[in-house]
DNA sequence: ATGGGCGCAATGTGATCACAAATCGCACAA
DNA sequence: TTGTGCGATTTGTGATCACATTGCGCCCAT
């Protein structure tokens, strides 16, 4: 703001980098609706910084699909058409469990104990109809099992569609009263157990469904 | 450079847009080599614009995979691993199926010899040894077939990979004496011809996994 | 009260500058 | 000849500024 080269230049981590992942975080866990404008100054005042982090934060975000670009340089978090979200649901429903299967043959109990946490974790959110804490609970399972496909790419590509549907699932859960840990979520550990390799296939496929399918009302 | 403020702003195209398609097209078509270092000032320059565009542009390219950037901030095109290279290619074998069978069965006679003359400039480039051409056409024969699949998020998704896949296809290509169109290629286009969706499937996963296998020497 | 038009505020874009860190080269010593 | 340390240049980062455009609000006329 007034100091003229206050902060170390890069090494912890750079000022547009620290925007970026908040910015993203934010948006992943649905923490806006659909739609929701910003600014590049509002962006750079919310962290303390100038224009100029805030929109390199802001391109990179443009480019993995998490933030939309009007003609006019405008910028807002993506309102998805129902095409595009079935085309989202499809890609999770192909990619996640692959995922799952490269994941079984190194799950061991301390994971699935882990994902069992979780899934209380969830149970209490539910209770408390925090949607927000909800989705980051539901992502942070499926993060969690995903992480040990030992395959970076594919999750990094999972989550840049997580990241797209974010503000979408947070409008769509928040008009859902939802009563229960979701039941694929249970299916998907007791696969984990039994090492039912199609089994978890189809857990994970059908968790990854379920939630989108309403959305063609 | 020295005008103040020549150009109009951004409706016809901004700059940072100009520099990222540009510089994306060429990372994509292998015109770089792994591991390529770059400068913010150099591809400014190139481009005849300020540092600011191109850091835009840079930043764009490294959310999807295109450029890598090091821990002091540097640039350069990526150097993948092997195993980095086959979960690429595995994810090529999950998604461009699923493109190709969406698009059969809007494929009507048209596309068929659309791809047909294209396997017709890919038999020209072979003939050439024209490595960036060969690989430009290839990648064109399947964006040409998987546009039919209106399927935009995906074909966008298996972009991102394509790009991440630029540099090092064309370290792959060049080691690589080719003398004919792949004989996928034929298949596919027979496929499309019988409407046989399985051999689709099949004749694109192979031609998709094919040239990258020879990575594991 | 309502609709249209005008003007100003807000916003994105790109250039430039100052600064810190990193990298490279060169000289000197072992 | 080879390794090491120092200094200059290169490079990325972030703030700021000028400017064009967008869009919103307000005012006036009907």
């Amino acid at each position: 703001m007034i100091t003229p080269t206050p902060r170390q230049s890069d090494s912890p981590s750079a000022a547009h980098d620290r925007v970026y992942r908040a910015l993203r975080t934010r948006i992943m866990h649905g923490e806006f609706p659909p739609g929701q404008a910003m600014t590049l100054r509002g962006i750079g005042k919310m962290f303390d910084v100038s224009m100029t982090p805030s929109r390199e934060a802001v391109r990179r975000l443009v480019a993995d699909g998490g933030l939309n670009l009007s003609a006019s340089g405008r910028v807002s978090t993506p309102e998805l058409s129902n095409e595009r979200i079935e085309e989202l649901a499809a890609i999770r429903a192909l990619i996640e469990p692959e995922l799952a299967s490269r994941a079984l043959p190194r799950a061991h109990m301390a994971l699935i104990e882990r994902l069992q946490t979780i899934n209380g974790t969830i149970a209490e959110l539910v209770a408390k109809h925090d949607d927000v804490g909800y989705i980051r609970a539901n992502l942070e399972f499926h993060r969690t099992l995903y992480l040990r496909a030992q395959a970076p790419a594919m999750l990094a590509l999972t989550e840049t569609v997580w990241l797209q549907l974010g503000p979408t699932m947070r409008a769509l859960y928040s008009r859902l009263n939802r009563t229960e840990v979701p039941h694929n979520h249970r299916l998907i550990v007791a696969a984990l157990r039994a090492g039912d390799e199609p089994g978890l296939r189809l857990a994970v496929r059908s968790d990854v469904t379920q939630g989108l399918r309403m959305l063609a009302v």
